[in-house]
RNA sequence: GCCCCGGUAGCUCAGCGGUUAGAGCAACGGACUCAUAAUCCGGAGUGCGCCGGUUCGAAUCCGGCCCGGGGCACCA
């Protein structure tokens, strides 16, 4: 089976920040982990451009909407490779291939009867010649912009007639329970649902930054149904000459932050429904990053800086922190205390140094040279299960459990240095086979967690599996070998050097 | 108002019916020197928000309450 996984697509209004990283990020870390599992593996992200801030802001500028989401969604794809994710793709709403995909979708659901002209009634505000929604709503019916009192207007929009699939999408969290995760994340959705949908509508007049509506050209469609889409569209053209939809689709994993949950788990498989198309095996909600217990903001000056943090110390160390440190799935608190203190003590102490200590007892003691003799079974017997332990963790989303697993390995290996005193070994010849055991052991455990490292922290585990004397990181190579393989190993330079 | 999460060592959190409640960080004492002044060991530190119930047995289940966060439709 083909592993689709997708980050939601990031609206260039927006300066790339911490928050878009994370989710790609976790994105990147399933993707690499499927591929070296040998998993047919599609990965994309990209950017939701289209709507009126857009509009807005580029006539604030003095330039067009095309032009202003241009510039824009650079920014986002210089993001990718800065962060190391290995996207296959990166879909821009704007491109006309996908504008097309998602006219020609949305004719389908309109012909199938899913969508009807109606009337969208809401509070209107002259100035702003916009409808605002209760939120944005100040004080009194008042404008936030304005201050002026909001008027009740309607507008004749097209709608979707998402009451329809109430019974259908009841049904689909009954049978797949899993469908969105984690759990309280599903019953927001489902509580939702069962309160009773109502049809929304899916156009806006007034607006030209958009895709068009086929059947009425005055109209485009409310962004919502054309931001979505992406993750159909782009499968009919991500790879150039070929339509890949049918080899990808439904999407094996769709994450997202918990903003946008509603539209994620009600609305789009609804719209998929009504397009005739299957929904994605599964929805993973991740929360916020948090900074000093308040959601990170700015105008708070409480935000940590992901550019800088990999400016100092790459995009290893801020890959490796943020699936580290909160628990994924729930909100979590991250700081650049925590941030130095997870680099110096994890990163750095206990597993940098493991891979330094390892490698230099070899090259002094054996030449550089792994003895290749029959592994330490003591140690084989804890180590040999991180393998299937993590990839079983993956599978069910759950970095931060899978990097807590690894790391007691590590930590088992450093233990197991002391433990048998190599440096004593080594003053004794009677000694000489058990140094040899001792040290093809920490050889075979450091390359089986590098292994299983590679998809949090490429980059390092790519320099320390070359320093093993090895290039094997398929997921096959984090099974455990009982013999050492007499491989050269080193030099090695600190792969997390302290400031 | 209704619904959903969470409230466990100084800090961040795990455990979610069963031996004397755990980990990491911080802190204190000790060991060692292969290593990025790294590592390892040890003791100390809470009896699990509050009240009540179920049970041979509850942090773990049930009820109520308190505190914190979130959802209850058209924000991109």
């Amino acid at each position: 089976m083909s592993y689709y996984v997708t980050t939601p697509i990031y609206y260039v209004n927006a300066q790339p920040h911490l928050g878009h990283a994370y989710t790609t990020i976790a994105a990147d870390v399933l993707a690499r982990h499927m591929r070296q599992r040998g998993e047919d593996v599609f990965f994309l992200t990209g950017t939701d451009e289209h709507g009126e801030p857009v509009a807005l802001a580029a006539e604030a500028a003095g330039i067009s909407p095309k032009e202003l989401a241009d510039r824009n969604a650079a920014r986002f794809e210089a993001l990718m490779p800065r962060i190391e994710a290995t996207n296959d793709f990166f879909i821009r709403t704007s491109d006309p291939r996908h504008t097309e995909a998602v006219r020609e979708l949305m004719v389908r659901i309109h012909e199938a009867g899913h969508i009807y002209k109606g009337e969208y009634e809401g509070l209107y505000c002259p100035r702003c010649a916009d409808f605002k929604t209760a939120q944005e709503v100040g004080p009194g019916d008042t404008c936030p912009v304005h201050g002026i009192e909001l008027t009740v207007e309607k507008e004749e929009n097209w709608f979707f007639r998402l009451s329809a699939f109430q019974a259908d999408l009841e049904r689909l969290f009954d049978e797949q329970p899993d469908f969105v995760r984690p759990p309280e994340r599903r019953n927001e959705a489902l509580s939702f649902i069962r309160s009773g949908l109502r049809d929304i509508s899916c156009s806006r007049s007034g607006l030209t930054w958009g895709v068009p509506v086929p059947w009425d050209e005055s109209q485009v469609f409310y962004v919502w149904f054309d931001a979505l889409l992406n993750y159909v569209t782009a499968l009919r053209f991500a790879r150039e000459g070929e339509d890949i939809t049918s080899q990808y689709w439904p999407a094996a994993v769709q994450l997202i932050g918990k903003d946008i949950l509603k539209f994620h788990a009600v609305y789009w498989p609804a719209i998929l429904m009504a397009a005739g198309l299957d929904v994605p095996r599964s929805l993973i909600v991740h929360g916020y990053l948090l900074m000093d217990g308040e959601k990170m903001s700015k105008s708070l000056g409480n935000v940590l800086d992901p550019f800088e943090v990999m400016d100092r110390f790459g995009a290893d160390a801020l890959r490796f922190y943020l699936m580290r440190e909160v628990q994924f799935g729930a909100d979590g608190t991250v700081s650049t205390e925590g941030f130095e203190t997870r680099y110096s003590t994890e990163l750095a102490n206990d597993f940098g140094n493991l891979a330094s200590r390892t490698v230099a007892m070899v090259e002094r003691w054996r030449d550089g040279k792994t003895p290749a003799v029959a592994h330490d079974p003591v140690i084989e017997a804890e180590l040999s299960g991180v393998a299937a332990e993590v990839a079983a963790l993956l599978d069910a989303v759950e970095p931060t459990n899978a990097l807590e697993a690894i790391w007691k390995r590590i930590r088992r290996l450093n233990r197991y240095v002391e433990e048998t005193a190599p440096w004593v070994l080594a003053k004794d010849e009677a000694e000489s086979d058990r140094l040899d055991q001792v040290l093809a052991t920490l050889i075979e455990g450091v390359r089986v967690v590098t292994v299983a490292l590679h998809a949090f922290i490429p980059v390092s585990t790519g320099t320390l599996i070359a320093a093993l004397g090895e290039d094997d990181l398929s997921w096959a190579a984090a099974t455990w070998r009982p013999v050492g393989t007499g491989s050269k190993v080193g030099p090695l330079a600190p792969l997390f050097p302290k400031p």
